[in-house]
DNA sequence: GCAATTACTAGAATTGTATTCTAGTAATTC
DNA sequence: GAATTACTAGAATACAATTCTAGTAATTGC
């Protein structure tokens, strides 16, 4: 159980270095990309040494997996918190595309790297990312529940919900973020309605 | 003018050699991932030397790009194809749903590898997926406009067509590829006829 | 307070793979 | 049929990921 829970034996100097070296691997990646970036480019700007960085992630694709599960959780976290405090089901619906849309454009870097890959991982880290979003989705059922049982918003698969709603929106966020139409800011409302529609009673 | 108008000066035998390249690399992309699989995997499964793929290719990332691009031009080239013969508007937009579909049902681990990655490319590789993809949606554009100007699907910006219509269902399809949920086959309807309500007048 | 243990860092040495280079062979052109 | 071009081969090189050895600082148990 090396990971994550409960880090209260961890030193608060560790924890700096560890989110010094991911952030500054983002920006390594967000200018050359992954595979361009090396191990030497992230040590030197993070100032610290090879030795610590494999330490910490145990390979540059450990870096990147942490990254990208680190990057994952914030964005969820984020979420739900927004969407705790909705009252009906429209509401709740089209705060995830507002929020979505908000988030890529105040992150965006780490959103482009997110929307880069999930598929070059370790099975370890496919696990890992699996259960984030099964335990993602439970929660978002469980806040559209009352709105489902309450007519608002249509039956449906449960694996649905989250690509009829947020779909369109993270394509069209994903064209933007790699240099294709303007801002997600400008069309959010579009967008909004159809996720609305698309799950509407 | 290296690349890809007017191949009658290439011999036969060079574009089977080059089709051999990028569907092996395809295969051993599927099966390790991108980064894991070495030149020498590529070159002893396509029977080939380690010059023969940097003649044609120039280093590994161009193989991944050749692949990626080809696979892209192929999935477009048949969805034109298949709008080619839609009678009305809504005919059009369920079409685009159930052939992104039904395609990616069909080249599983193409589909896969196109969902990967786009990002870590090439400045020249993504100003030419940028041309690919707007002469694409100009071709979308010129095959929805008799459906837009009779009124039958609502005016909207040109770059929201394509993501309000086959958003959802690429998302869905994104994480049925990696692992999650069930067959867009059993959900294609649901996602054909949001895809409808997102651009009907 | 101090020995023992653990967590962390450093940087040199190793290993493995992408890429380059030299030398060809087969096809085409003139 | 000579010259040129397109292609292939595989050895040599260069470079970056990873491993290894040797530390230093913090923490724990006594």
């Amino acid at each position: 159980m090396p990971r994550s829970r409960a880090n209260s034996r961890e030193r608060a100097a560790t924890t700096a270095r560890k989110e010094s070296i991911l952030s500054t691997a983002l920006e390594c990646f967000a200018e050359h990309g992954v595979e361009a970036t090396t191990i030497s480019d992230i040590q030197a700007r993070a100032h610290c040494s090879v030795g610590s960085i494999y330490h910490h992630f145990g390979s540059k694709e450990g870096v990147a997996e942490a990254l990208f599960i680190s990057g994952i959780e914030r964005l969820n976290r984020g979420m739900l918190r927004r969407l705790g405090g909705c009252q009906s089901g429209q509401e709740c619906v089209k705060s995830v595309v507002y929020f979505y849309s908000d988030w890529s454009a105040r992150n965006q870097k780490l959103a482009r790297y997110l929307h880069s890959r999930d598929v070059e991982f370790s099975p370890a880290a496919r696990e890992r990312l699996k259960s984030i979003h099964l335990a993602y989705i439970t929660e978002i059922y469980r806040l559209f529940a009352p709105f489902v049982e309450n007519g608002e918003l249509r039956v449906l698969p449960l694996e649905t919900y989250v690509p009829l709603i947020s779909g369109a929106i993270q394509e069209y966020t994903r064209r933007w973020l790699s240099g294709q139409g303007s801002s997600p800011a400008r069309v959010k409302e579009l967008f909004a309605d159809a996720a609305w529609n698309a799950v509407k009673a």
